[in-house]
DNA sequence: CTACAGGTTGTACCCGGGTACCAGGTCAAT
DNA sequence: ATTGACCTGGTACCCGGGTACAACCTGTAG
């Protein structure tokens, strides 16, 4: 019997772009860009991925979506491949640390001011001082 | 006396642009795009910007970097300008808040990865599964 | 055997958001 | 009158992150 259980299941290039949510492009594209390492080939040349990179894909897109440039994602994931050396790892963790502080305080900020034009639409008003366009056009008028 | 407080400032478009932090070619680029009422002229026929605009130009850079596109920027103060058509604002709005929302959890999220890979590195260790890249590499693995 | 979906490499293009560069014009100081 | 910093419009280019297309190959179903 030569099955054990998921012997990493050797998905096509379609398949594994369904599984990651992005498109067969993307795919060819990080392994281009060094993202993504080649993988295995089966018959007729055909790519064959297993689980670990469409999580790895997935993960990426996820990075992406919280700032981290495509860039920084290499950065990250050769100094975890180099042993996660602290000593380099950590001004870039703490950079991106201070980072998405600011993004929280600034999307606190945006959220209040929405939330706040909301009501006052609710509320039938005439929202002049609307502190998102104009407000998002002065910190404070 | 023919002097009012702050008569609105009249400023050149470099000084314009310093004082908004950003570069001469991003306010012409901002007024092609028409995200910048044209500027009053003066004297040989130089951009005469007020106060007003330069902090037009930061609530943009500050919406943009909380994740709106120049273009829902537009969108966004086409609204109020048209007097903040509540049928109108308020489906786009929701909508951001939502995008608002998702993107302070996956913020947090990632906060207390970075958070937990620093303090793991800080105790020396050896981080394995080190949930910023694999981890940052999977949801859960 | 043929059709057809879906692979392969390669190169070119697109979009958002700027940047760079050019060949002048302008204004203030010297 | 000249110099130098700054302005003008116009056009071309760059970068990140893909996307599209061409020309060919593969493997399974009918």
């Amino acid at each position: 019997m030569r099955r054990m259980n998921e012997p990493t299941a050797r998905l096509k290039i379609g398949e594994a772009a369904r599984a990651a949510g992005v498109h067969v492009q993307t795919l060819r594209y990080y392994e281009r860009r060094g993202l993504l390492r080649p993988p295995a080939r089966r018959g007729g040349n055909y790519r064959a991925y297993d689980r670990a990179a469409v999580e790895r894909v997935r993960a990426i897109k996820r990075a992406q979506r919280l700032g981290f440039t495509l860039d920084e994602v290499e950065q990250l994931s050769r100094i975890r491949d180099g042993g996660l050396d602290a000593e380099r790892l950590l001004p870039l963790v703490a950079e991106k640390l201070a980072e998405i502080d600011d993004k929280l305080r600034d999307l606190r900020r945006m959220k209040r001011s929405l939330s706040q034009l909301v009501e006052a639409c609710a509320c039938g008003g005439a929202i002049d001082h609307c502190d998102v366009l104009d407000g998002l056009g002065a910190e404070r008028r």
